[in-house]
DNA sequence: GTCTATATTTAGATAGAC
DNA sequence: GTCTATCTAAATATAGAC
């Protein structure tokens, strides 16, 4: 009777949660909006998540996850601070064009009125790992020896507060078209020269 | 019966449900937990209020009008933009710390999600004068010649960021002491030399 | 302006058949 | 695993006395 199957219904909740959650917020989502969108009975959606905070937290995970690993492909792939934290916002602003619910419930949702307990995004394996790169960079000599959470901030705060921007629809500009010009000014706050 | 008023009942109101908001997020938050908190009948904050939305919009041009004032008021007191700069982030890391409720909700609250209609902060008066200054600089010679928008995230996206981490526990430094550091490190990104 | 009591709606969640 | 029908609690908001 219900739509069938072309991904899994776990799936299948998980991306219309995340649309959901990115055209109007978790809060103002209902998990019967949930279910009518994505044509799946409720009963289903508490079998398979037990309850509405349930589905936030395996979206959260999944998202995590794949941000992490992301990350460490980068940091293997490209050799250097420079190289590695361009590439890292590169991600981060294709991300954002191609995938933009994802990234905005990644950078912009407010985990902590929805999941507690949960540890913050900004606390968790991958930004963790970017700032110990950025503490080895800064061992080895390859950048200004600064305050480790005022380098992290200075090197990638203007492209989160870009992305925010763009996410909430203040930038009418893709972010792919200043990724260079960002990355320049940002490598200047840390750059040794 | 109630509470006597030491201060008047809506701003009591107000106060309270800043509070609130900050402890909780809007949506966690009742008006029967503002009714209760503020020790003020239901009836009176929707008197005043009309509903819970008005209680939030009230906050909000209440704090967005309160930091226009305070941006003008920086751009005439201090001459260039590297002291305005710097004095706009010290008014923000020290209202961060003596008003961190307020602060939160100018800056981490998704507005949109509660308030829809209401233009975003970042595209409200005092930002978009601080924009048209970093415009002026630019011509003037001060500064670079940037795209306007990355120029703005350059300078203040770090300050940004770390007030996001403050308010939500990351960071445990007070932020005047990343002041200094800070201001140095943005101020490199649209530095002429 | 302030209060209490109440109405209305809707959310999250469960039960139990298939 | 999936479904429909239902329960329960709680939230927003209103009515109307004082």
């Amino acid at each position: 009777m219900k739509n069938q199957t072309t991904k899994d219904r776990p799936q299948r909740i998980l991306d219309t949660a995340l649309l959901l959650f990115y055209n109007s917020g978790y809060f103002n989502t209902s998990v019967h909006d949930i279910q009518h969108a994505a044509d799946v009975s409720i009963g289903s959606i508490y079998h398979h998540f037990g309850n509405k905070q349930g589905i936030a937290r395996a979206l959260y995970h999944h998202l995590a996850d794949q941000m992490t690993e992301a990350v460490f492909q980068i940091m293997a792939e490209n050799a250097g601070l420079y190289r590695q934290g361009r590439a890292f916002l590169d991600y981060l602003f294709a991300m954002a064009e191609t995938a933009p619910a994802a990234m905005h419930y990644i950078l912009c949702a407010r985990h902590q009125e929805f999941m507690p307990g949960e540890k913050s995004i900004c606390s968790s394996k991958p930004f963790e790992r970017i700032q110990q790169r950025i503490r080895q960079a800064m061992d080895q000599g390859e950048i200004r020896k600064l305050d480790p959470a005022i380098a992290s901030a200075a090197l990638f705060g203007g492209a989160i507060r870009l992305i925010h921007l763009r996410l909430d629809g203040v930038l009418d500009r893709p972010l792919s078209d200043c990724a260079a010009e960002t990355w320049q000014c940002a490598w200047r706050c840390v750059a040794l020269q």
